[in-house]
DNA sequence: AATATTTATATCGTGCGCGATGTTTTTAAA
DNA sequence: TTTAAAAACATCGCGCACGATATAAATATT
């Protein structure tokens, strides 16, 4: 078959995209009561884990670009969930520091792991399997991210 | 750890997210010259499968809705890689039809799976490693897609 | 010290995804 | 057969992603 490549079937990276747009589907009737999006969440998880930290840091640790990045945060700034300050060392940059409802927000967040986990486990019936992607789909991300020189 | 679960190196979902989003950059050096983009591929591939079909099940194959097919198609019928004709026996369908551009394409994408291969083969070392993604993914993607009866 | 380069962030334009809603045609029910 | 429900497609609005470009400040070079 000349063109058995070309097929749909056959495409890993077609399957990507699906299982991530179908998980990140999975995630709205927790984030929609939270008033976030997937995204937003994102930046939430890397500032609770530490607060205050420059775009460029937060582009990062989320694989992004500041022209993803930068809207992302003055939208998340307009809902209240974060501020957006002047460095002081160095003027170029932009310190993002959770407010008290960003900061709040984290003890409503907390269940979302696991209810997503036993949502998927009751609709996969394993979860054991899931993580056994996880090593691959790092060497994958390792292997495509251009070591572009951070910030 | 009371948020351990809240941390991103934690989360799948951030994996799978990242993983698409780097593997859909790497088919732009392959996708540019043609003029298209990952998606608009995508159609081209269920098409070059099987020819006239109605955006029904192009979106079904795809699993998406008709309110990101249609911009998709109509986008790339403004291209004239494909004509959108009313269905004979049922005129509320459209019938997707591919041009000459659009059948000719497939010779010139022909080489792009193997070319991706091995593009991430030199980045990732294995590619066998990367097979085994395809019954979890797709047991994700079963299990995920809610079985909405089809057109 | 003056100039060039890099870095940090922002802006703009385009193409998705997708929720919500609308229109027309087909099919099912009363 | 008239009416109700469903199906196929389209439109609208918003929030990403991301390429291209711009601006200002910091750093490196000459």
């Amino acid at each position: 078959m000349e063109y058995e490549q070309l097929k749909l079937n056959n495409q890993l990276c077609f399957r990507l995209y699906t299982a991530t747009r179908l998980t990140l589907g999975a995630y709205h009737p927790y984030l929609d009561p939270l008033g976030i999006t997937y995204p937003q969440y994102l930046v939430l998880l890397v500032l609770w884990e530490q607060d205050k930290q420059p775009v460029c840091d937060i582009a990062k640790r989320l694989m992004l670009d500041t022209n993803t990045v930068t809207p992302l945060l003055q939208r998340m700034e307009k809902a209240g969930l974060l501020l957006r300050t002047k460095g002081k060392t160095d003027t170029r940059q932009r310190i993002v520091s959770l407010t008290e409802k960003g900061l709040t927000m984290r003890e409503q967040a907390k269940h979302i792991p696991e209810c997503l986990s036993a949502n998927i486990l009751e609709k996969m019936g394993s979860l054991e399997e899931l993580t056994t992607l996880v090593p691959t789909l790092d060497k994958l991300i390792e292997g495509l991210s251009e070591r572009r020189i951070g910030c």
